[in-house]
RNA sequence: CGCGGGAUAGAGCAGCUCGGUAGCUCGUCGGGCUCAUAACCCGAAGGUCGUCGGUUCAAAUCCGGCUCCCGCAA
């Protein structure tokens, strides 16, 4: 098939791999603008420009589908399909009725749970034990469209979303090439959504990161795992703001926000505690904190957060 | 010129105000104790104090330039 790819973090890079390994043909791809990042607003290329670059593929940043210019793009490739990944743009109707089988979106998550900007932090963040991909044919609404296929996976005990993303995203690039040989072969019927099991999570930002150790050590854990590799956990130590990279739960318990043990690092939550293995102080790089209790004074009984 | 913190032994820190012998916790190595240990005791190695220049009898410390790292904001 000829594909037009639509994609921009590296949780999209995957799939395009796949698909240009595969026996299809990725015509072109599509992804955000470049954007100034980083302390000094360099200006920076989405993961998958960089991938289409080295795979020789043509590369579109369009700002709006609004003004019918990309849509006169789409169409001077005859696409067959659209593979759409994170791309971060509302597609208008014009462009997913466009190719001969529509617009495939890939979600990190099994719709209709999780809808929306942030499904792989937010079954994270949640706890849940399992999750997935899901592959479904895009219509006008968010994440709304009919589901084709599902991958499901496990979600370990301490994994982070980090590194349930990069999971993902490959179980991902299997799931596409699995979805458009049955879309091909039509063996494949898509399903509706049960709207009464939907649900939407709204975009994670800096909010979500104080640690209030009153919850319970679950939740302080699912809460450090789910923010890394982004925004990141963070709390109070000697009045100085300290992020709070991993942990593991502990079976000990104490009076919330004091530390248990400092040889072992544990911080008593609301119910149970969390042994904390990395952090990083403001202005210091990011370290374990047998390190950083190395050269801090604290003692067994004094309280953080 | 967006705001701010930092660079000292393998790691993490103190020392800098007020110039004058390089210090702490951990790790490493050696020895001891112990049924045993991430425990405890004794000992040792390991640093041109980021870099270049200035002031000075004397600079980790004071002054100026440079490089690199990081937090916030975006």
């Amino acid at each position: 098939m000829k594909i037009i790819y639509m994609g921009t973090p590296d949780f999209a890079v995957p799939s395009l791999k796949a698909l240009a390994n595969s026996e299809h043909e990725v015509v072109a791809v599509f992804t955000q603008p470049d954007k100034p990042k980083g302390r000094k607003m360099i200006l920076t290329p989405p993961d998958v420009k960089v991938c289409a670059a080295k795979l020789n593929i043509p590369v579109y940043q369009p700002t709006t589908f609004k003004d019918g210019k990309a849509l006169e793009i789409i169409n001077s490739y005859n696409p067959d399909v659209i593979v759409v990944a994170a791309y971060g743009k509302i597609l208008p109707k014009s462009v997913l009725d466009a190719p001969k089988y529509g617009c495939v979106n890939i979600h990190g998550s099994l719709l209709p749970k999780y809808r929306g900007a942030a499904p792989i932090q937010q079954s994270v963040l949640n706890g849940d034990k399992i999750t997935g991909v899901t592959t479904m044919l895009m219509d006008v609404g968010l994440d709304t469209g009919d589901i084709l296929m599902t991958a499901q996976t496990e979600i370990g005990e301490n994994e982070t979303s980090g590194e349930l993303f990069d999971r993902l995203a490959i179980l991902g690039g299997g799931l596409i090439l699995d979805t458009l040989f049955a879309l091909e072969n039509n063996t494949v019927t898509p399903q509706k959504q049960d709207e009464s099991k939907a649900c939407h999570t709204s975009k994670i930002d800096k909010s979500y990161c104080p640690i209030d150790f009153t919850k319970s050590a679950a939740e302080v854990h699912n809460q450090i795992r789910g923010l890394n590799p982004w925004p990141i956990a963070t709390t109070q130590i000697c009045g100085k703001n300290i992020k709070i990279y991993s942990s593991r739960l502990c079976e000990k318990s104490g009076k919330s926000g004091t530390i248990i043990s400092v040889k072992p690092f544990v911080v008593a939550c609301g119910e149970g505690s969390v042994e904390i293995l990395e952090l990083q102080p403001e202005g210091k790089k990011r370290m374990s904190s047998d390190a950083f209790i190395a050269g801090h004074k604290l003692c067994e009984g004094d309280t953080i957060g």
